[in-house]
DNA sequence: CGCCTCCTTGACTTTCATCAACGACTGTGG
DNA sequence: CCACAGTCGTTGATGAAAGTCAAGGAGGCG
């Protein structure tokens, strides 16, 4: 973290707000004072904690997942770079914890909303947030109860370069998962022998290309997207910040 | 309709406020204005619409659900009388409809705002109740990725008991499901055919009890907590409305 | 070198979807 | 009042999909 935090936020906070210099930097310090480095999975935040801080992941990706008792776990979203996670009530309903090397920023409420009475666009911006990563939920829900193996799997590869697009993380259907089978398992509900064989199929079909653990080359666009059951143009719709409130969406569609 | 809307509201909105009677009157006379009578089946709000109003289930059941182009669907969540359902975007990513004959309010998100001008404490609501539904999601993702069909339907009783049982519609593990099996089926990501399995077992097994189209009884908590793979309590606390920002809750656990 | 983690593959089992047939119930129209 | 169609729940038979178990191999690291 010796480099500027505000940068790294900014794909989605700067480059939606015109920022006042002074501000900004005041955003910058708090979020700087609050950053601690993550290790892969390393937990932050256990489901069922007492939570009072905010979190903004400034690098790396983090999971939210639940557990059953028998100790099998699902993914129920991943929070990338930029993201603002923000547990509902007095105790977190998830667990949050590192996928790879991540730097967060643990934010009191107290100090978040401090920021906030200097930046309402933060709401604007969080709800936003919060509204791109229900439609992520829902596009999953539908895929976890209705879809096989391959369709969950397709989603999540072509959800995931949607996102890593739109950070400048991914190009041209190349990208890096920092997940080994068990835990993409664990996103897309499947057990790591089937992640390995889903993806093997898709592979020997030639629609992606994996490379060590993991980079990823889809290949063929619409073969996925097909099997996935989605229209690429309306994910990226749905699935990027969005909102009515959020007019001024060109600089982040540069990213797209 | 032709009894005040205030109190149907009440059970979330005004149990949890201290209303002033003249912004009261306020609201209840915009909720009026709105509100429509929609019967079983009919679709509010279809995915990939463009929206710009908020729900308000003044009565009924409504369902959001997304379809995959074979045209299977997926229940994403259920919103019970006193929800609203506000689409994050300028596009709807899930298709609202009536479950059961519901009264909704369509409120224009113009008059919505200049609602919430006068009274800001609805924000703090909506949050609650989105925060409330996305543990509901969550918890209900984690069943579809790694539960078993029993697992599913248990999970499935037990929340709409504890939910129905906080607006004073199930009383003693009794409640009414306004649904056939197939619509439950898309609810808890099961064929018509398992639903009706799996609803048999509980009942064999002296688990439940169901009478006509749907009435239901719990009769052993212990067992269906069991098998849902979670602790009651914790689920009265995680799916009830709550919010750190919510601080007199009182009024609302008098429903439970 | 040896341990450890992870991917891979095969064999087997479980779970659930699907297909199909039947019966109960409801509402309709003759 | 009765035939009729339509919807829905129920049950059995069958098959496909995915989980589990187990063994082997590749790579990384102390």
């Amino acid at each position: 973290m010796s480099q500027a935090v505000g940068h790294i936020f900014g794909a989605r906070v700067e480059g939606v707000i015109t920022a006042h210099q002074g501000v900004s930097d005041h955003l910058e310090k708090i979020l700087r004072l609050h950053c601690r480095t993550i290790k892969p999975g390393q937990p932050i935040i256990i489901e069922g904690d007492k939570t009072n801080t905010v979190l903004c992941v400034l690098s790396g990706w983090l999971s939210l997942s639940k557990s059953l008792p028998d100790g099998e776990s699902q993914i129920v979203d991943l929070a990338l770079q930029g993201e603002i996670i923000e547990t509902g009530g007095p105790v977190s309903s998830v667990t949050v914890e590192a996928v790879s090397q991540a730097s967060v920023a643990l934010v009191p409420v107290a100090a978040w909303d401090a920021i906030k009475l200097q930046r309402p666009d933060l709401d604007r911006i969080s709800k936003a947030i919060r509204a791109a990563s229900r439609s992520r939920m829902a596009e999953r829900m539908l895929r976890l109860g209705r879809g096989r193996a391959a369709m969950r799997m397709a989603y999540a590869l072509l959800e995931l370069n949607v996102r890593l697009e739109a950070l400048g993380q991914a190009r041209e259907g190349k990208f890096h998962i920092p997940m080994n089978q068990r835990i993409l398992g664990d996103f897309v509900g499947l057990s790591s022998v089937h992640v390995c064989r889903t993806l093997g199929r898709l592979v020997s079909d030639g629609i992606i290309r994996v490379a060590g653990q993991m980079d990823i080359e889809i290949l063929d666009f619409d073969a996925l997207s097909e099997i996935a059951g989605i229209e690429l143009i309306s994910l990226q719709r749905e699935i990027i910040l969005h909102g009515d409130d959020m007019t001024p969406v060109q600089p982040c569609a540069a990213f797209a």
